[in-house]
DNA sequence: TGTTTTATTGCAACATTATTGCAAAACAAT
DNA sequence: ATTGTTTTGCAATAATGTTGCAATAAAACA
């Protein structure tokens, strides 16, 4: 496990971010520092390590929020914007749903993932 | 609007399953009825009817569901095993956090969709 | 029932997002 | 400095989804 400049600066960009990052806003922040491919590796490599989670957005793309390796929290609130397309970082005081929201929610998706009873049963994971 | 075969093929496999569909389990339960394009084309056209909704799964792809195009549902609650990478629906009831559960949850991710309070004032959508 | 109109389909090509093999380069340790 | 290992870049590939356009088929109507 290397330290190398690309890990250390995409790993700043998505620690400072409030809100997860997609691969274009990562690039972007990173700059000219490394290819793609090298995105996409090291954005592997962190996730592994605990260091950030992975989920995917709405529009199917995969988004990137830091997480302490320590901390394994398993529930995430997001906010995802349809017309910036944004994804922000909710805490769960922040959701009322039936309260007075400052957003308009047109659509919302719990998806929990884990193992189904069957699965559970035959321990294929 | 034509009730084409493929139509009434693709929302009769979405309507009859217990669980939201990918492609390749559309394709798969449709049989050789038709193009690949077509799948995709006639997806886009119930979604846009409003007979079924469309939304990504944990993995990046998209998952189809029947809805009433009366029905202006705006929340579902979908359980994505990951193992067998099934997604199946959920009723309010089945989901209790603390509770004894036949599923084993690794990680939940709730994302509400609609307009963030920049955008809902400059009414972009 | 035959004709017309328009939506739908299939083909091929393209687009986007993400992944992989492999050799070169960079790093860390001795 | 030398060695061993990780990381990188290039090019190619994969998976998923979309688009242009001509051919076809459904619905409407005479």
């Amino acid at each position: 496990m290397r330290n190398t400049p690309a890990r250390r600066k995409i790993l700043a960009v998505i620690t400072n971010s409030d809100h997860i990052l997609s691969y274009p806003e990562i690039k972007a922040l990173i700059g000219e520092i490394c290819s793609r491919v090298t995105i996409y590796r090291v954005l592997e490599r962190l996730e592994q390590e605990g260091a950030i989670y992975k989920v995917a957005g709405v529009d199917g793309t995969f988004r990137f929020g830091s997480q302490s390796p320590k901390d394994n929290r398993n529930s995430y609130i997001h906010f995802s914007c349809n017309a910036c397309r944004s994804v922000t970082k909710l805490n769960e005081d922040s959701v009322t749903i039936n309260g007075p929201l400052m957003h308009q929610i047109h659509f919302s998706y719990l998806s929990i993932t884990g193992l189904c009873p069957e699965c559970r049963e035959s321990q294929k994971i």
